[in-house]
DNA sequence: GTAAGATACTCTCATGTGAGACTAAATTCA
DNA sequence: TGAATTTAGTCTCACATGAGAGTATCTTAC
């Protein structure tokens, strides 16, 4: 464990290396539940859990939230909207943003995949106790707030 | 913390979203360090890390360890050889997997940038103590285990 | 109130990625 | 040994992404 900070990189314990193995193997494993079996991708995926979570938002604010490129989220709302999956009503305050939400259809969907996100991430940490896992979502969030401070 | 399993999902603690979110921010900015002042690629740097720890593989063994597509080594193996950042020798036990490993030039490279990267990750993990980030290590380390169990 | 600048979003274009065909080499099995 | 299968790596193609231009709208400053 001690390291020798001059010489020595163990990617096991550098976190841009690990974090980001470990992300993309969970996201591939898990949106396999939702690709396959409701037809969405990714960026369609994390727009809908996102207005389901904290409801009417601009295009705009998806971008800030799931750290989504503008252009990722134009061609997942216009896709979206096409099926019907949101609704989009313009924004009194702001007519270039319009108000994006859940449409009765979407909401249904998204129920349908709540109980599997939970259960396959109940899987996921099956190994870890219940004080294991609320430390590392709490260490996950002060890394969070670390990097967002240099932005 | 009491969460009803059938109807909600909170993104914040559910890790594929999370982990994701967190991953490509850390990956953004550390990446920086190497890309503009090293003109490395992610892959050719992920590359030339693990040549640096584990010594001399074949692109596959690569494949495997960083987790990336064996398109994207074979074109960045192929850059970092014509930059002579990494030499290749036949392989006596496999004529099709050549043994890649750093040249000295890859070797100063690598050692350039290794006291960056620890540094910087000094400064990611300042608000930790250090067995929170032991402990942090060690969780990441089990969750890594749980999904290659489903492979 | 109007001009200058900033912002939200869409679209086009260049680029990186991954799926799958292909080749060469290794392994398996009869 | 030889035929069939598997494996390592390259290449081609289709696609998703992000950078940047363009448009409409909003904000700021005078």
């Amino acid at each position: 464990m001690t390291t020798d900070n001059q010489t020595t990189l163990d990617l096991k314990q550098f976190l841009p290396y690990s974090l980001t193995n470990i992300a993309m193997q969970m996201s591939e494993q898990f949106s396999e539940l939702y690709q396959q079996q409701f037809d969405l991708t990714v960026p369609q995926w994390r727009i809908i859990a996102n207005l389901a979570q904290y409801g009417e938002r601009t295009a705009k604010e998806l971008c800030d939230m799931a750290r989504m490129d503008k252009s990722t989220v134009s061609r997942a709302v216009k896709s979206l909207l096409t099926r019907n999956l949101i609704t989009a009503k313009e924004n009194p305050k702001d007519k270039r943003a319009s108000l994006l939400s859940l449409s009765v259809e979407g909401n249904r969907l998204h129920e349908q995949i709540v109980p599997l996100a939970n259960e396959w991430q109940a899987g996921l940490v099956s190994d870890l106790d219940r004080q294991e896992l609320k430390q590392f979502i709490s260490t996950l969030s002060k890394l969070s707030n670390h990097l967002n401070k240099n932005v």
